[in-house]
DNA sequence: GTGAAAGCGCTAACAC
DNA sequence: GTGTTAGCGCTTTCAC
């Protein structure tokens, strides 16, 4: 593999110089610069990125770190943190599990955006103090070079919970997602602050997991257990609601009709299910993009200037 | 930031026996190498990647490039790399356009494996040669380390398209995707064998892009038309089958009883849309592992093992 | 404008 | 069993 020192030797001068060339430091002319470039390219060399992190003490890339690939959520965060950092030159690191916590502590990125619960925030803090800048986007951690770009959850669910009453919902339930998550919190406090103040309380509470076979299984148990139904039935998140009105759809229950159904993310099966899936959009790809803004804000060292992104209700047929 | 000379002084050994205490080296007693990893976790210690990296001259390290984050079939495709990956204690970066091809000239991956179309194959060729292994997902491509794990696609676009005409279509059209792609070419060699071995010949063809706004775009034309209509519309993947059915449904066709659709991939939206799209079912997870165990047979100079993905038709009510 | 040389933080060959 | 040392391939300071 040619190294720098092939490229000197090919072109008779030293590597600083071919360093300097390469990195179009003014010092060198064009001439000679447009010269030892092109003397690399035929020798075929490209610089180590590991010698050059190594010098550098920084990698121009970033960590993105979520809890899976399998979402439908989130391909279209990754796309927004993708552009944005491609735009300012940085390269990006996607990483699932216990591994991308190491990630940052090799100081195999500069700084770290993560997605992912399983991760411990002690852990988050300890790593950001100690090896870089972190911005979370899944809970609400502040500390040393450790910044929040969350979700408005609250604001959002209170309003399509609204929209649930107004559409004439009396005795409304809410599924609950994986429960001490920031998401489903947050999102259960806004469902609960719409309750209060039209005057209900919550008819009923259940437990799901975000995925749509949990929404499933609590459109079963709710069945199973006979007496009276929620008339309007808010989900955490968008698969959840598929799963109940799959379930309820099959059991012969008309929706909106006998019972309402909202999500929450705006994912794209949301406007295929029969009926289309009233719920809260998000725009995923600018929130990658704003994550990515943030993380480049902290490695330079400047302040993150947002920290909450808001969601919309969009109105389709479920409720 | 503590580096190892931290630990040798903290320790009162040399760097070198915190290098083989770190490593699990044999040589190192258990009471040493514990009594070593415990002062490095005391002040902090992470060994630096890039120093490793640059010494050993491997990363532990696959880059996975492809053409976007945004198709509905990436997602699985990841997941059954990284899940992979993951067992064999390497980690994966991600990257979309130009900058994934520098990523391996950079030496910061061992291999490569790229669903890119993008990318040239003339510099795939050369960058498998100079710079490290490559595994091809989306073109039959051989060369010097340099290996092609794609779909068949024609055995499958066959069996389909006979599903069709056993269904009583017989004035059958193609909808191709974006049409030098290795997956449209070889799908539409199925489509033509299928009519051939039917004493059929192609009502017609009709140009997309493999998205579902190219599908309703074709749709919308052959309504435009007039004129006499195909009975069945093969589609070169899931996502313009849906652009299809999307149309025809608004202007009040049945489908399939005037017409009939099928599509290719088996995305989740495939089972939602109404009729439930009949199409080929890929598992994609399953592809994404065979990729990631075709890159590290690569890497450890053994032969690939496999070098087709199958499908297999699911019917459902489209067609 | 160019070169010599130090050093980033590790690994591993070699010496003891 | 442990230490010394060379060197991976760069960037950058300092000298000229």
């Amino acid at each position: 593999m040619a190294s720098i020192k092939d490229v000197a030797k090919a072109a008779g001068v030293s590597i600083s110089t071919v360093s300097y060339a390469l990195n179009d430091d003014p010092r060198i002319p064009e001439i000679t610069a447009s010269r030892i470039r092109s003397i690399a390219s035929d020798i075929g060399y490209f610089p180590s990125a590991a010698a050059r992190n190594l010098k550098k003490r920084s990698t121009n890339t970033i960590l993105v770190a979520i809890s899976d690939f399998g979402g439908p959520v989130y391909h279209e965060l990754l796309d927004g943190i993708h552009r944005k950092l491609m735009s300012e030159g940085y390269t990006m690191i996607v990483s699932t599990g216990v591994s991308s916590a190491n990630l940052l502590k090799e100081r195999s990125a500069d700084a770290a955006i993560i997605s992912d619960i399983h991760l411990s925030s002690e852990s988050l803090l300890r790593t950001a103090a100690h090896f870089g800048p972190i911005i979370v986007l899944d809970r609400d951690l502040v500390g040393e070079a450790i910044h929040p770009l969350t979700l408005d959850n609250k604001t959002a669910m209170q309003a399509i919970t609204r929209h649930m009453i107004h559409s004439g919902a009396r005795k409304l339930a809410y599924v609950n997602g994986v429960f001490e998550t920031y998401d489903n919190r947050t999102r259960r406090e806004g469902f609960l602050a719409a309750l209060e103040e039209a005057n209900l309380t919550s008819f009923a509470e259940y437990q799901g997991a975000f995925t749509k076979p949990s929404g499933e299984q609590v459109a079963r148990n709710l069945l199973a257990l006979g007496g009276e139904r929620p008339d309007g039935i808010v989900c955490a998140n968008d698969e959840m609601a598929i799963g109940v009105i799959d379930v309820f759809k099959a059991a012969g229950l008309r929706i909106p009709g006998d019972v309402k159904v909202s999500g929450f993310d705006d994912i794209e099966l949301a406007s295929y299910v029969q009926p289309r899936l009233t719920t809260v959009k998000i725009d995923h790809r600018n929130w990658g993009k704003l994550a990515a803004a943030a993380a480049l804000d902290l490695i330079r060292g400047e302040a993150v200037k947002v920290a909450k992104v808001h969601g919309a209700v969009q109105i389709r047929e479920s409720v």
